[in-house]
RNA sequence: GGCGGGUUGCCCGAGCGGCCAAUGGGAGGGGACUGUAAAUCCCCCGGCUCUGCCUUCGAAGGUUCAAAUCCUUCACCCGCCA
């Protein structure tokens, strides 16, 4: 069975192609998003619509409350057992969003340490209250290696490490592992890219779009339900625009403005992380994408 | 018409005779990345034949060994008085 992936920058056109190939080669859907998690959140992260989906099942959309924070230990085995099932029942998947750790948390050989909420809670407050250089000290002396790769500014890596320590009375692995250690070593990884200019105009036209299909309200329906006491969910792209804007920090058009704003360097962080993918086979804008990929699935299965 | 305040690099905004290509922030670019990842963090950011040189601080003159910083005139903006 196969196990093709579909990743890339935000607004580059995942969604559909993924769509239009599931259709092709008789798949079922992973949604590889960290956003598209919750429910709720439909507008906000251009989620496909039911009619678009095309029939197509999608796991792991709409599964989280937006008061759940999604976590990507918990997103790995989801997913993971999700493909297990759609092998099982003999048909291919298609994994695509835009989460690149997510999907190389599928795909490579992550083992995520368990985490303590109160470990966790004492050392913010210690970071708090003595600052980060403190911690890093400590990490320097428990963990000379993490304490060479991760920045001192960087505190909340810095209190994982330090945190997993604690628990685990191991060192803390600070370096995500490169192309070698792959859990499904046949899955096929495709990268849809776009020029900077193109990819702005089209991320500007998507924030508006958004704003005309009632982003504002999706977002207010969502305070009522709690997204601000969240820590992951209110953080998403427009939603934490439009929340600042509903507790009168911003105005309404400011917040559209960096909307967009946001969205474009979102855009940039995930073309460098998956830039270092050397697994990935980009598709050139002029290429025909579907054609494309097609043909390079079944080049590959001959 | 009179008096006062302002004009700084893509934008906002410090600087108020030498240590200034000029503090900060934003935008932009590059990068990192193992339980918040649409997060968190780092670097670069006038130009060049790059341990130095050149062009910048509204414009043009001037003072000085030396000016974004002082003086003069002009242009535009802002406030108060008419």
């Amino acid at each position: 069975m196969k196990t093709i992936v579909i990743c890339g920058a935000t607004a580059t056109g995942k969604s559909d192609l993924a769509v239009s190939l599931a259709n092709e080669i008789d798949a079922e859907i992973i949604n590889a998003d960290s956003m598209q998690l919750y429910r709720g959140m439909d507008i906000g992260t251009a989620k496909l619509t039911a009619a678009e989906r095309g029939g197509i099942p999608h796991h792991l959309l709409d599964v989280l409350d937006v008061t759940e924070d999604a976590t990507v230990a918990w997103y790995q085995s989801a997913a993971r057992d999700a493909i297990s099932d759609i092998h099982a029942r003999g048909k291919n998947t298609v994994i695509v969003g835009g989460t690149g750790l997510y999907i190389k948390a599928i795909l490579d050989d992550l083992n995520f340490p368990d985490t303590d909420p109160l470990v966790r809670e004492r050392l913010n407050k210690e970071a708090e209250d003595f600052g980060v250089a403190k911690l890093f000290e400590r990490l320097q002396l428990l963990d000379p290696a993490a304490a060479a790769a991760i920045n001192i500014q960087n505190v909340r890596r810095v209190i994982r490490a330090l945190e997993v320590i604690e628990i685990t009375g191991q060192p803390f692995t600070a370096n995500l592992p490169r192309e070698d250690s792959s859990k499904y070593p046949d899955a096929m990884q495709f990268g849809l890219v776009m020029d900077r200019e193109k990819l702005t105009e089209r991320i500007d036209a998507r924030v508006d779009l958004m704003w005309e299909r009632g982003l504002v309200a999706e977002v207010d329906a969502l305070i009522a339900e709690g997204i601000t006491k969240a820590t992951t969910a209110r953080r998403a792209l427009g939603y934490a625009q439009v929340i600042s804007m509903r507790s009168g920090e911003i105005s309404e058009e400011l917040a559209k403005e960096e909307t967009k704003r946001a969205t474009r360097q979102y855009a940039r962080r995930q073309e460098t992380w998956f830039s270092r993918d050397a697994r990935i086979q980009w598709i050139s804008p002029i290429q025909p994408r579907l054609e494309t990929v097609l043909e390079k699935i079944n080049s590959r299965s001959k």
